[in-house]
DNA sequence: TGCATATAGTATACATGGCAACTAAATTCC
DNA sequence: GGAATTTAGTTGCCATGTATACTATATGCA
């Protein structure tokens, strides 16, 4: 087996980066009672209320049931509300609580600067370059979902 | 609220690409009985035989409780084995048993497919700019990690 | 109209990861 | 030597995510 610098692979680094922002940003919200995930979802509430499960679910690249898991939780702290469409029941839209707007002002600053820390040093330009990668591996990713086919071979020959 | 452009938020962004990497690697290798996270473990069993779990631990990033676990499921399978060591009771040096090895050298070839699928139509030069942006944006976290400073301020103010 | 199919959402089982509390063993410090 | 502290690992509880199977409702087509 030839050599191969594990600490330079991308595959399990932006693991490990995705995962320690995720809990430095938990680890500092606690208190609030809230998670980075459950923000998330608010914030895409906000941005377009009434939005049904099922939108809100292809909007964050989660299946339905994390997501209906995740409302359950927020619904529990009355965060948001269902209300179930008036001409398709099946439907339930999703409405954020008057309660909740103050929060997500102030997680907003909070991941403001959870991020500014995790690019400190980093130069304005990079950072661009570096969202550019990574939109554009989300999209190579996404096109060959369910494409099976890469490593097929291998498994044959083993 | 000022407006933003979540789909650029890089927090939120890299925690994507890193679940559609980990899932289009799992659902490629299911067949195998194993994950892209106990892959990597035995990865690092291979480098470093006859290491400790807190040794294990700390390289990867996780925390003592979820490394035991995964060993756990993995000496399930019998494909890692512990072993107290002679001098200090308290610690468990894991090992690779025989039959993972061959498992190893698959899984590798297909992790390597993947990363190629994912960074199909990236120069060379922006991959290597992509890496180094990780490593430092790791390492800024890790650094900042357990300082609670941050955000305290704006809690504060609410 | 009425059955086949598709879609929205839920329930269940599992893997991974966090945090906290715990036991056992080793080390430090008087 | 012995108490206090540190270290290694486990256990319990929870959040997030996947996969799969299920129910209820809507739609399409003979």
């Amino acid at each position: 087996m030839e050599e191969e610098n594990l600490n330079r692979n991308f595959g399990f680094l932006t693991h490990d980066v995705a995962r320690l922002m995720q809990n430095d940003f938990d680890r500092r919200v606690r208190t609030l009672g809230i998670t980075r995930a459950q923000w998330r979802v608010l914030m895409w509430v906000y941005r377009t209320p009434g939005v049904s499960q099922s939108e809100l679910a292809d909007t964050l690249e989660v299946q339905k049931a994390a997501l209906g898991r995740m409302l359950d939780r927020l619904a529990d702290k009355e965060w948001i509300e269902r209300r179930v469409d008036s001409e398709d029941r099946r439907i339930r839209r999703v409405h954020l609580s008057k309660e909740v707007e103050p929060l997500i002002a102030t997680m907003r600053t909070i991941a403001s600067e959870l991020r500014a820390a995790a690019m400190d040093g980093i130069p304005e330009q990079e950072r661009e370059k570096f969202v550019d990668t990574l939109l554009h591996m989300k999209s190579n990713l996404i096109k060959f979902q369910g494409t099976d086919v890469i490593g097929a071979g291998v498994l044959d020959n083993e």
